[in-house]
DNA sequence: ATCATTAATGGCAATATTGCCATTTTTTTA
DNA sequence: TAAAAAAATGGCAATATTGCCATTAATGAT
């Protein structure tokens, strides 16, 4: 029994460790539900009350528990994957991180960015207006940054660009802050015919990786957006997520909004506890496909392009963000 | 109750379907082990009761237990996620598919399959015979596909000639006829300092992924073969396994004779419950690197030639493979 | 500041899971 | 082919987990 005791005392350290505040049990179960674990919250009370009289953690009263040194050292001498590297807690951090209002439509986004020059951006400017028309990225606004600008660690080198376009994930922050937690599952390649998402052909899990899926798919030559815009047919990066039943309306609600402001990604949402586009989603919860935001300057790679893109590069502030039409002229003041 | 009662018995299913033959609930626990979910063997039996009861499977006395008709229904009907076309998935089926015999020699073993011109492939020799040289290959044999041959749906076109690297699964299947079942945990990008493995700097975990790692990180230009063959620091595709502690010893001398006999591909292995160059293990277990069998080839995507790679294309007879320092007059025939 | 509402806790009893083991069946060995 | 060894099963009792709920603390509204 000590083992698998162990284990779950393990759990729950480290979704403490996670937290700056202190987590009452319902909360832990919760977190621990949306990593796959089903702990009920009486089991955990049990665990915590074990662990506090083991000095592992300290209670707080009703306020919920923290971990303690003892518990760190506890944590850290033991084998529990640390997630932490991870795109999902990488994720976690950055919806958690930027403060984009959705009523004052200010604050910071998640962008991702792209390094090239802007010369060989000028002559793709085309192609990738089109895959912003054809609602292939997320929502219709980007921003460039001037050479020598930075963006936590990456700097801008001269005689290039960075091309931020508005990372999906940006959605899970305005959600998050509605009170509404979402979980990423998948990046993968959605396989589009007529326009309309067929089915995912390649997927890889974000608490699988410490690389973003969509970069690796693009940077392998594995999209396919010129045959999306072209033809209506191809292969594009998207994303899966998921988030409780209960708030499949208010999701809607707010994409909505974000839509109207530019900020619109969402393709679709499933119904409760039926499995979407195949793909299966717990009950309880419903599951929703979201374009990825590296979708527009994907386009360089397809056509040879070497860009530099990462995903997640950083926040910025909304007022920096202009409507992709204006690309065209903006360019000009790098050229 | 219900709702997680539900989980355990298509957890159950999953692996009875997997399998062809009966299984007896002490292997149910061992291959759910495997996966991580711990549940006892006394439990799977009560479970296999009931289930039985409810026509889900039919025992066949102490031979084990099937599935039936009505469980794969069951199973059809709900929403497991399929691990079919996760990697995790195909590796066990080929290490099982696979049947070389290390007494004999003789046999099918796992190969990559790379499709390039060979010319292109013959200005590349020399970097390839100094990635073997390094030790930086699974073992030190390869193979050629000729124009029209075909490896599982892959035929090799005209003009072209099929590079058949051993895929490093072949030590899964070799230890897996030796009674020692390897969980492949992930394939990442191992940095590489004065020749000595260092740290992953990059992680895809199989049980996450539809496309393999090592691809990836190839397609990708993220490797970096050329430092390591030229300076010795670089970074190397390499695979993390696990198997139980007791075969430590046996593994390192399957291991051995491997090596003996041009398979040779194990970088390191740790030690019983301690984590092994930072990665943590499940307690009872050790950790082993294995060096990634696509390597040598990656090098010419690493010199700007787009090759097509494909991990663990197929099974191929053992007495095809040559020493790889047979290359340079072998090719000279697809000139 | 007071009261109503909401959220969290721990006791208790009902279930579920597991360890242990005697018994039975299968497999291996002599 | 018979005997010995190994593996699998199901009963029973010990633990572990969970659901339910009365009690109590925190939060919010007036």
């Amino acid at each position: 029994m000590d083992k698998k005791n162990k284990k779950k005392e393990l759990l729950i350290l480290q979704v403490l460790k996670e937290s700056d505040k202190p987590l009452t049990s319902a909360r832990i179960a919760e977190r621990l539900g949306l990593t796959g674990y089903d702990i009920s919250e009486r089991t955990i009370r049990l665990y915590l009350q074990k662990m506090e009289a083991d000095g592992l953690v300290s209670s707080n009263g009703k306020r919920g528990s923290i971990i303690t040194e003892r518990g760190l050292e506890e944590l850290d001498s033991s084998w529990v994957i640390d997630k932490v590297g991870f795109l999902s807690a990488k994720i976690d951090r950055m919806s958690y991180m930027m403060n984009f209002d959705i009523n004052s439509t200010s604050g910071t986004v998640v962008i991702n960015m792209t390094l090239v020059e802007p010369k060989i951006f000028a002559e793709n400017i085309k192609y990738i207006e089109k895959v912003y028309y054809d609602g292939y990225a997320m929502g219709n606004l980007l921003t460039f940054l001037a050479p020598g600008e930075s963006l936590n660690h990456i700097i801008v080198p001269e005689g290039m660009i960075g091309v931020g376009t508005v990372c999906s994930i940006t959605l899970n922050g305005v959600l998050l802050k509605h009170g509404i937690p979402t979980t990423s599952r998948f990046g993968g390649l959605l396989e589009i015919k007529e326009k309309k998402p067929v089915r995912f052909v390649e997927i890889i899990m974000y608490d699988g990786t410490s690389i973003d899926p969509l970069e690796v798919f693009i940077r392998s030559g594995m999209t396919n957006y010129m045959g999306a815009i072209k033809t209506g047919s191809g292969r594009i990066g998207a994303s899966f997520r998921e988030f409780p039943a209960e708030s499949r309306d208010k999701v809607e609600q707010l994409a909505e909004r974000l839509k109207r402001i530019g900020l619109g990604g969402l393709v679709g949402v499933g119904m409760p506890g039926q499995s979407f586009l195949d793909i299966p989603v717990s009950e309880g919860r419903v599951g929703a496909i979201v374009i990825g935001g590296l979708n527009p300057v994907s386009i360089l790679e397809e056509n040879g392009v070497r860009a530099y893109s990462r995903a997640l590069a950083g926040l910025i502030d909304f007022n920096r963000l202009f409507h992709f039409r204006e690309m065209e002229s903006r360019i000009k003041q790098f050229l």
